[in-house]
DNA sequence: TTCCAGGGATATA
DNA sequence: TATATCCATGGA
């Protein structure tokens, strides 16, 4: 990987970065698409325009370094996918999605958006996260800032309802108020199976949304969310439920389970 | 155990 | 074009 610094813009040099595999893998909901592999992000209160360019990828933002990181740009992910590739049924779907990056998201905003994902599709999901933002977050000009648990906490179940989120607004309304109490201190500290326990606490998270919150905004690599693309992909005979293909394969992949879900729902989704 | 709660997308008739 | 099903959670 080679970075190039630039003021307000970075350039990066890696196969193993492409914005459409990285954004289009339903890890992430706050992005838009300008033209192919052409989008803006929003997380938090940041902004970001990525393309390519040539061979390259550019970011362009005011916060290089948070983008850095977001975009997990110190992870070697040529180690990662030779290390996967002992397991063959992972060859074509990396193949595929050689591109992808696993990021590096804000606990909070992974919370609420997984909570909201929850028995949802993406572009109404991304609309009732929208919603959320307008309603109580910073105005950022152009755009609204994801709120922060501040804002969050004055809402009302109605006020969740008006934006859309259905039987979730209580869900939403409950988490907000556990979260309250410290969790969210307490949560990067915790291994897996201690954060894991944390978070089926909150109101609306399940085991495949704890899993998408470790995964996603805990950086807890060797959780593996099984959604109904993943349990398609893996159900066999005897791998006949979602809790036993997600107990077969963490053990299978163990710390790089993470990945291996990445590639397998991005290639399962692009032979939809 | 089965049903239901938003609603947008996708699959099927 | 109309209708049915899907999505993942928690409560009845």
């Amino acid at each position: 990987m080679k970075i190039t610094k630039e003021i307000n813009k970075v350039i990066i040099r890696d196969e193993h970065f492409d914005p459409c595999q990285t954004l289009e893998c339903g890890q992430v909901f706050r992005f838009r698409k300008n033209s192919e592999n052409d989008y803006f992000i929003h997380s938090l209160n940041h902004r970001c325009r990525i393309y390519k360019e040539c061979d390259c990828v550019v970011l362009e933002t005011d916060v290089p370094d948070y983008f850095i990181d977001y975009f997990d740009l110190g992870t070697d992910y040529k180690a990662i996918i030779n290390e996967l590739k002992i397991y063959p049924e992972l060859g074509i779907p990396i193949s595929y999605g050689l591109g992808i990056r696993i990021l590096k998201q804000d606990l909070l905003e992974t919370i609420i958006s997984f909570i909201i994902s929850a028995n949802n599709n993406i572009p109404r999901i991304k609309g009732i996260i929208e919603r959320l933002c307008a309603k109580c977050g910073d105005n950022m000009g152009d755009y609204y800032a994801f709120p922060t648990l501040t804002q969050l906490f004055p809402l009302t179940i109605e006020d969740f309802r008006l934006i859309g989120c259905g039987f979730r607004a209580d869900y939403l309304y409950n988490t907000v108020r556990m979260l309250i109490s410290g969790v969210l201190e307490v949560l990067p500290s915790q291994d897996t199976p201690q954060a894991l326990k944390t978070l089926l606490k909150l109101k609306g998270v399940g085991p495949k949304v704890a899993d998408c919150i470790l995964l996603f905004g805990l950086g807890k690599t060797d959780s593996y969310p099984v959604d109904t693309w993943i349990f398609q992909a893996n159900k066999s005979d005897e791998l006949n439920s979602p809790q036993k293909v997600h107990e077969y394969y963490t053990q299978r992949y163990g710390s790089l389970a993470g990945y291996a879900q990445q590639y397998i729902f991005y290639h399962k989704r692009e032979l939809a």
